[in-house]
DNA sequence: ACTCTGTAGTTGAGCCGTCAACCATTTTCT
DNA sequence: AGAAAATGGTTGACGGCTCAACTACAGAGT
């Protein structure tokens, strides 16, 4: 391998690949859990929550993508798979006529409603409970770091996200 | 939202969307960089890498799934992709005839050199060169027990993955 | 009023991964 | 030895994401 300048130190590469395993399992053991007791992507499941939590339960497709770190296009075919299975209908904005609005229907926050108690189980299972105080409050810290490095490259690059998600930061460090 | 039993708390529920949010930017990050630079997906990347380290530069596809931490099927996808790139050649095994290596050929040995330098210098910016020495120690403390955790399970459930992640971890713990 | 630029959202192609079904070979058990 | 089970690997359908192109409307400047 082409050992040039700056290669990673036996430290530094260990720390990497632990980084890269372990980020990499959570994520998809919290996935599989949530496949398997809701039959509910990730995905979709920031979708419904941010839409819960809103007065109306809805919010404009834009607002809805910063708020769940996804670009409008990933937004616009999510909503359109779960228009489709009925947990989400599209409105007209009354006061943009370029807008949309993704309401929450009953039936998609009964599907939230039995879908949140197993997440939440399962992200004390596999993060909370396995963590000692300190080390969350560790790892809090460093993800405020990494965060306060990542969100201007990601707003930055225009398209994608926007001021909703230094919102969000705003809210995390409140 | 349901608020059943154990609902998180407000600084569980920090720490949580601050980790859900840092480690899928920096995902995303790498990938991106990656992506522009060498026109190679993580995947690929990794993949590449595990074959490099090899002597003879080939690898059991299982055993290479293992390292990759990828499943079977996903692997022989990849490996479908990346002989068509001729980046690696498909042998069969010659002490076990279901068996199958892959070669990582010279072009795809030529392709990783030119990748890796430019990937180990996204790594440091986005993680190395933003957290103190101090943060490091600690996130890879939390990243082995995480890992502790997550690992069994992953074995655990067969098919997928196998000892050869045992063996990664010895290997993180050394 | 009229163009120019920016913003909101959608769409389709193509890539990558999952899941489940499948064949071939090897191992284990009797 | 022969049947049963385990292992290695591939395949195809399908889901979901990215990227780039596109339509429609809004707002600013003249």
């Amino acid at each position: 391998m082409g050992d040039e300048a700056r290669w990673l130190s036996d430290d530094e590469r260990r720390i990497w690949l632990g980084w890269i395993m372990s980020s990499r399992l959570l994520w998809e053991e919290l996935e599989r859990d949530l496949q398997r007791d809701s039959s509910l992507s990730f995905g979709y499941y920031e979708i419904l929550v941010m839409l819960s939590e809103t007065p109306g339960r809805s919010r404009r497709m834009s607002e809805l993508a910063d708020a769940t770190q996804s670009s409008r296009s990933r937004l616009s075919h999510a909503v359109a798979r779960l228009e489709a299975l009925g947990w989400v209908r599209r409105e007209a904005c009354p006061d943009d006529r370029r807008g949309q609005l993704a309401v929450l229907t009953d039936e998609g926050f009964r599907a939230l409603e039995t879908a949140a108690p197993m997440h939440v189980e399962s992200v004390r299972r596999h993060l909370f409970d396995v963590l000692s105080p300190t080390q969350l409050a560790q790892l809090q810290q460093i993800d405020d770091i990494l965060l306060e490095h990542l969100l201007p490259l990601a707003n930055s690059r225009g398209d994608v996200r926007s001021k909703l998600l230094e919102e969000a930061r705003a809210r995390l460090e409140r």
